[in-house]
DNA sequence: AAGGCATCCAACCGCTCTCGA
DNA sequence: ATCGAGAGCGGTTGGATGCCT
């Protein structure tokens, strides 16, 4: 029993693909376009399973992709994403042009991982590995915290307007900024962003919380611009004075709405 | 020079999700 | 409401390559 294979298995080529396979692949896809992954083969005359055929294409052969390192800005966009995100490639991919899930996928169990324990900081938890050591290295005095949970979020109806928004309806995305109380009672400090997952109803249920929410973008309880503590490009906010920020905040560029919740399908990129 | 080890990354596998019948 | 096919995703594998002793 068990599942049906996707494919003929016997008469399909697997491993590494010939110079005259990706010939293939591009001849057909240029002439008939992306889709239809499991009639491809046969139609491109490839003895090659379909989801063989749309990897090749999308992590390797699409002419949109961008070769070569990654750069620094890359790499650290990836780190923010990821901790935003956790292990979700293909979101963090549809923000970096040019790059593959699988790539970015490759490249950080290669290089930030170890890069992210280099610095102490545990590659899962966005958190630091030695207490407050590493906390202090990583931490500005300038920068308040900006807490982030994406949350499993119980008490949320599923006839709530925020339901709808709910990715697999599992997570609301709820965002929080600043300290948990008890952090903040036990004087806990953490790193720029603190990533802690995290379970809390939606922002209409907490009233109290995030009022800074409404402000379509711009923290007003946090005194960093999301865009600038990206690093994306120079901003021109004064937001550590207090004055307006009007560049992108960080909801429109995760795709959230304006009652802060992360709204997973303007993260898509297709 | 050669063998062992580490690293990289393309490709595979199995699962989940989506959509149409 | 249910089911099956197709597509997409994330984890893992294994071959190629480079480095070290």
């Amino acid at each position: 029993m068990g599942r049906s294979p996707c494919c003929e298995k016997a008469h399909t080529n697997k491993g590494a693909w010939t110079k005259e396979e990706d010939d293939r692949l591009i001849a057909y896809i240029k002439a008939h376009g992306e889709g239809c992954w499991r009639s491809l083969p046969k139609a491109a005359g490839l003895l090659r399973c379909g989801k063989s055929c749309r990897l090749r294409w999308i992590n390797y052969l699409r002419p949109d992709l961008k070769r070569g390192n990654f750069t620094e800005e890359e790499d650290e966009l990836i780190i923010k994403l990821h901790s935003l995100l956790g292990n979700k490639w293909s979101l963090i991919a549809g923000r970096l042009p040019g790059r593959t899930d699988n790539e970015i996928k490759n490249y950080w169990n290669t290089h930030i991982k170890r890069k992210l324990l280099s610095r102490g900081i545990d590659p899962v938890t966005h958190r630091s590995l030695n207490g407050a050591e590493a906390e202090a290295e990583t931490t500005t005095p300038t920068t308040t915290t900006t807490s982030i949970s994406f949350v499993a979020n119980p008490k949320l109806e599923p006839d709530s307007p925020d339901h709808n928004l709910m990715p697999n309806r599992l997570f609301s995305g709820a965002i929080e900024f600043g300290p948990k109380s008890e952090e903040r009672n036990s004087g806990y400090r953490c790193p720029d962003l603190n990533l802690e997952l995290r379970i809390s109803p939606p922002s209409h249920i907490h009233q109290k919380q995030p009022e800074q929410l409404k402000t379509g973008g711009r923290i007003v309880n946090s005194t960093t611009c999301f865009k600038c503590s990206f690093g994306l490009q120079n901003c021109d906010c004064n937001t550590f004075d207090g004055s307006e920020c009007s560049n992108i905040g960080f909801h429109d560029f995760l795709g959230l709405r304006s009652n802060g919740h992360l709204d997973y399908r303007t993260l898509e990129m297709k």
